[in-house]
DNA sequence: GGTCATTAAATTGCGCGCAATCTGATTGCG
DNA sequence: CGCAATCAGATTGCGCGCAATTTAATGACC
């Protein structure tokens, strides 16, 4: 005897039943936590995205970049731009493929991993659960978003 | 004998080990989920949440929806101008305190949650989890939502 | 080798999301 | 009453996020 499927409709139109609600919310607010921790390291949640992807290995392409966030060249290339004006990192024409820009640290970028390497301590503790949760719950969103992707109609 | 706390710290910095990440690829993965069931009604995802609330109840000001959805006014204002184009919704000073604007749905506001019933449905169908797993998904998210920002210094 | 389809980035336009500021209206307090 | 503090929305500016289009390079096929 579960609470399944007995809601009538107006509830299933409720704004705290809606996954999608939650997820939106949770999101923004741990954004709005890193923006504090990312002010001083010069970054704003996206760029500091990019930087993790780049701090994992650079010299990768733009289109890499993008499968991995999941962010398209109209998103990217703005803000790809502001990162190399800041400083951190370098947009060069792949040589091989012309249509190509490959991406590469500056000895300023590859510095600062290591001030960033405080901002996840500093957000598990805001979050208020345990290292094995957080694992738990990481892995579930991620096979909800893999779930939510394959059964898209247009997308990868 | 758990996982925890052994990583060494270029894991920590690790992309698919970030909440954050998870959470923001699984929301913008199922806000574009929304995209084509919303285009039909004439709403974006955000203007989706405001008429969920105001189909909860209406009459209530811009700060009120602020709240709920934790938004501001500066993110609200063209919303609500643009909703109001749309003729989905009044917006009106309220004569006890000419500061408040209240917010009212038009008949076609109020007719066009008929039609938006069915775009649960068809989400529920597209994430691949029970209803239960769901539920409780939704109830861990809106927690941690909660817990992020009690912990947080500057929010309410 | 020449033409066409495909691909990678860049560009444009629009709608958020939010910080900062501004404008009025209201409240509190002497 | 008068005036400062507070409050609700509106406005401005900037950085995404994405659809649609454009430009240039590459690959495929004849």
């Amino acid at each position: 005897m579960t609470s399944s499927s007995r809601l009538p409709r107006v509830d299933r139109l409720a704004l705290d039943n809606q996954l999608c609600f939650a997820l939106y919310a949770a999101s923004m607010a741990l954004t709005k936590r890193y923006k504090p921790l990312l002010a001083p390291l010069g970054l704003t949640y996206p760029q500091y995205l990019a930087m993790l992807v780049l701090w994992e290995g650079d010299g990768i392409a733009v289109s890499q970049l993008g499968d991995r966030l999941q962010l398209d060249s109209g998103t990217l290339t703005p803000l790809l731009k502001r990162l190399e004006a800041a400083g951190l990192v370098q947009r060069l024409r792949d040589a091989a493929d012309e249509r190509r820009v490959l991406l590469r640290l500056t000895p300023a970028g590859r510095a600062l991993r290591a001030r960033a390497a405080a901002v996840p301590t500093a957000i598990g503790k805001a979050v208020g659960c345990s290292f094995d949760e957080l694992v738990r719950l990481t892995a579930r969103l991620h096979r909800l978003r893999d779930e939510t992707l394959r059964s898209s109609p247009r997308a990868a």
